[in-house]
DNA sequence: AACTATTTATAAGA
DNA sequence: TTCTTATAAATAGTT
């Protein structure tokens, strides 16, 4: 529908994919809808989206749902549906356990922020003594202070991180072959007083 | 679409009202189909007829892309085996529904834990770095301190060098503008704990 | 179930 | 994203 044919093939273009997702998730809504209506039927449609996430989920239920036994119209048998009552009890099962369901998830999602945040806050506090102890012993050496506060914009910022990962990865180069001699010489400290994290976190080990 | 406007009300004529349904439904199908397929979505799409009976059921899932044939229900087969089927599939279907909110649940509660253990791991290096700056700092003092050279380097070391200079100086690794397919997982942008903590609060700024 | 006149959905482009 | 428009597709009424 459109001004090519279309092949029944993934999309593989990423923004045509979400252009074409948005526009036939709305068509499909709109569909249901109309069936859910026009033929008095009980739709449910659910969408994830590509990456997985409920983008759309939709329940259209027609509003009189009249349950009585009937039979089946235009063939030659008489055909007790499935039990509508099973029916809707399944429903309702399913909906209490989906409503379960979220209010655990609710409950870890709300956990697992709280930690976040925590653990986000102490970070935050550890950055600030780390700049105040920076600080003041650049202080003690007569260097020029604020290192750390230059950085601000991500362009500017990644050229100056250029720089420094140089100085961090290629500054003192530790040959690569001596990996298992646990007594090299030790190269010396940087001049700058910056000591690397990534070595921090080696200093400790064994 | 048809041979006159559709009032978007209950069809009252019976034999009308059932066959649009049985168009409609078949229609719906197709292009709950055609979404999953195109736009690599999930979809489920449920169709009660009008008096309770499951009258279409049908779970596309894009990843398996086997389209199982639509099935005739009602017309020429026995009705006592449609009732086990339909249930049975009724069945089938809330479990499909339910392993589809878990995935969802699990994507989201893994997002967050990754980020917890980002922020634990930033946390306890800036531990040790204060340590170390601590004992850096005594050495200036004239007190003896050998921690930096009992620092051995281990070979998967350098690479993760390598890794920072690529990743601090060549801007993002994944670029974001690509066509081809949004769907890859990527990695986080900073997975890498051995990039400096003050370094990375700055990167990720937002 | 087939057939079409129409309406509707939508792909591509702006 | 939203609108526009040419076209493909769906389908209402009919046979």
């Amino acid at each position: 529908m459109g001004r090519g044919r279309v092949e029944l093939k993934r999309i593989e273009n990423k923004i045509s994919r979400q252009v074409t997702f948005s526009k036939r998730r709305s068509g499909l809504s709109k569909k249901a809808r109309e069936i859910s209506v026009l033929c008095d039927a009980d739709v449910a449609l659910i969408v994830f989206s590509p990456k997985g996430k409920l983008f759309d989920m939709e329940t259209i239920l027609a509003r009189y749902e009249q349950h009585t036994p009937h039979k089946q119209v235009g063939t030659n048998y008489e055909c007790k549906d499935l039990d509508p009552l099973s029916l809707r009890e399944l429903q309702n099962l399913e909906q209490q356990l989906d409503s379960g369901l979220k209010r655990i998830r609710t409950k870890k999602e709300r956990s697992l922020k709280d930690q976040n945040n925590l653990l986000a806050k102490q970070l935050k506090e550890k950055e600030k003594q780390q700049v105040v102890e920076i600080n003041r012993q650049q202080e003690q050496q007569g260097l020029p202070q604020n290192v750390i506060t230059t950085f601000r914009l991500p362009q500017p910022l990644s050229e100056e991180l250029h720089g420094i990962s140089l100085t961090i990865g290629c500054g003192p180069q530790h040959p690569t072959t001596d990996q298992e001699d646990g007594n090299q010489p030790r190269p010396p400290r940087h001049s700058n007083n910056l000591i690397p994290p990534w070595l921090l976190s080696h200093v400790n080990r064994q």
